[in-house]
DNA sequence: GTGCCATGTGAAA
DNA sequence: TTCACCTGGCACC
């Protein structure tokens, strides 16, 4: 990946995290930082690791940790507004509520908006990552893990894939875009999926925010269907289409509230419960 | 220019 | 269950 010489990233959704950790990795890493909170919400913790040195970053799911040489431990939630401008050295005067400037020789990062922005102990952050299921973006994600929660709950897909504690990094986008491209009702228990689907399952979502990570947003459409976007509209099936025709079968697309938040979903496409693979016949009696 | 909605989470009530 | 966080994008005037 390369980077410009001024880059905004949020939406954040894991793909958004990771892209995050491997760019404050090229900018940052094996240099000291001097650390500042303009905004003054973060003055203790940015003096803890101001003068040290920034030795990796690391994402997982929706978190971004921060190692420095200290041993002491950045700990960011993006949250809903989070952002991360990243700029090269010499930074602007900062702009707007600044929670945390890191700046060293060669490059700068702003944070604004973050829900959690933190130091932490490693005992802290390990807590932290025994509350989350697999990654689909870390290597050492296990979707055996996932599934042993999924396949004994009655709860729905949507409201499992939503679950930080189940999948780590889905988002409401990730969320609509993989039910859909597996053709499954989003209000199917999960319970009731046959443990073929679930891989089949992981592995789209595995390949879609790599994806993501590469391209910097979340595309989900399949190359036979992206002809049929409307100019200018993300490569999207369902996430905020409501009203409009699916892509592949013309029934509008919906909107259902699942805890709170906008469910998008093709009433059309997606009525599989899950119980066994596409195209898979029943066994005899 | 104004106002609404949104990718998420956790604290307060 | 409701609100706070407090930003960006976009529809609308």
């Amino acid at each position: 990946m390369r980077w410009g010489r001024e880059r905004l990233i949020a939406m954040p959704e894991g793909h958004t995290l990771h892209r995050l950790a491997t760019e404050l990795d090229a900018r940052f890493a094996g240099d000291i930082v001097t650390a500042s909170s303009p905004q003054g919400r973060f003055v203790e913790g940015a003096a803890l690791l101001d003068g040290t040195t920034f030795e990796a970053a690391e994402a997982y799911g929706k978190h971004l940790f921060g190692h420095f040489d200290s041993g002491r431990i950045l700990h960011v939630h993006l949250g809903l507004y989070g952002t991360f401008l990243t700029t090269e050295a010499p930074p602007p005067p900062p702009r707007g509520a600044v929670r945390l400037r890191l700046t060293s020789r060669r490059s700068s990062a702003d944070l604004r908006g973050p829900t959690a922005c933190e130091v932490v102990t490693d005992d802290q952050r390990l807590a932290l990552l025994s509350r989350l299921g697999p990654d689909p973006l870390r290597e050492d994600a296990d979707p055996t893990r996932a599934w042993a929660v999924v396949h004994r709950s009655r709860r729905s897909l949507a409201s499992l894939l939503m679950d930080q504690s189940v999948v780590a990094g889905i988002g409401n986008v990730y969320r609509a875009e993989v039910l859909y491209r597996q053709r499954l009702d989003p209000a199917a228990p999960g319970s009731g999926l046959a443990r073929g689907v679930w891989g089949d399952l992981w592995t789209d979502l595995v390949q879609l925010m790599h994806r993501g990570v590469q391209e910097g947003h979340i595309g989900t459409l399949r190359p036979q269907h992206a002809l049929r976007a409307r100019e200018g509209q993300p490569h999207r099936y369902v996430y905020r289409r409501q009203g409009e025709p699916c892509l592949v079968c013309g029934t509008r697309v919906r909107t259902t509230e699942v805890e709170g938040r906008n469910l998008y979903w093709c009433p059309g496409c997606q009525r599989r419960s899950g119980r066994r693979r596409v195209g898979q016949v029943d066994a005899a009696p």
